[in-house]
DNA sequence: CTTATGACTAACAATTTTGTTTGCTATTGT
DNA sequence: ACAATAGCAAACAAAATTGTTAGTCATAAG
């Protein structure tokens, strides 16, 4: 986990504090994440439906993955009524939709920029 | 380094494969990359300048990440004529340019959806 | 002749991130 | 009875990123 004051954590703070622009990175800049949050978008909504998404993705890390943009307040989970086992589907915040935009921006920066 | 074959490398080529937006991010998510190339379009665009801006990075880290950012294309270096020792001066490129409103975007996405 | 400057680099250690193994829940289909 | 489904979580191992220590070069100032 976190040692609170390893270099690493107080630059970490130091860059939070200099400018959100590094807030705001961290929290997307995780292997999988900007992924996900781009595929719940397009309709892969489900934890399954991710898993096939994401052909090389194991279950504690996709589990983990959704557990920190949730925590980020990007998506909200949701229970489906009447499935068994119980369905959760992963819905976008409005924090999370207005990353969206953004996302797509820097998608084409790099298809204009090679 | 890397490893070629570790899992690790090869989910990181999936999703490069996968969406150009994984490369992107790729480039801009090391630790002081974003807020470095921010700096150096604010002015700070010497070495020792960052390194003021950047309190408490240190030479071998901060020499890492520019390294890095001119490899991918952001910056370029140019020695300034007529200087003892020779100074080097980091400027963005076209690439590196387009990127600043994206980052910018970014910043205020925080500060709007806190 | 020692120290300072500007701009680094290699080798190594600390820390964090990512991935793996194993196990769980409750219900339905065979 | 047994496997399958959907959706996880803890504990651990592997790998990558980040930071540290020590050194380089050429010139100029004290």
């Amino acid at each position: 986990m976190h040692k609170e004051n390893s270099s690493d954590a107080l630059n970490r703070r130091f860059l939070f504090k200099k400018c959100e622009l590094n807030t705001a990175l961290n929290i997307i800049s995780g292997r999988w994440k900007a992924q996900i949050i781009h595929s719940i978008h397009n309709g892969h909504n489900r934890f399954h439906l991710l898993q096939k998404e994401l052909t090389n993705i194991s279950e504690p890390v996709l589990g983990r993955q959704l557990k920190e943009i949730e925590t980020q307040g990007i998506i909200i989970k949701k229970e489906i009524p009447e499935t068994t086992p119980t369905g959760i589907e992963y819905l976008l915040t409005g924090k999370g939709e207005r990353l969206i935009p953004i996302l797509d921006n820097l998608c084409n920066w790099i298809k204009e920029n090679p």
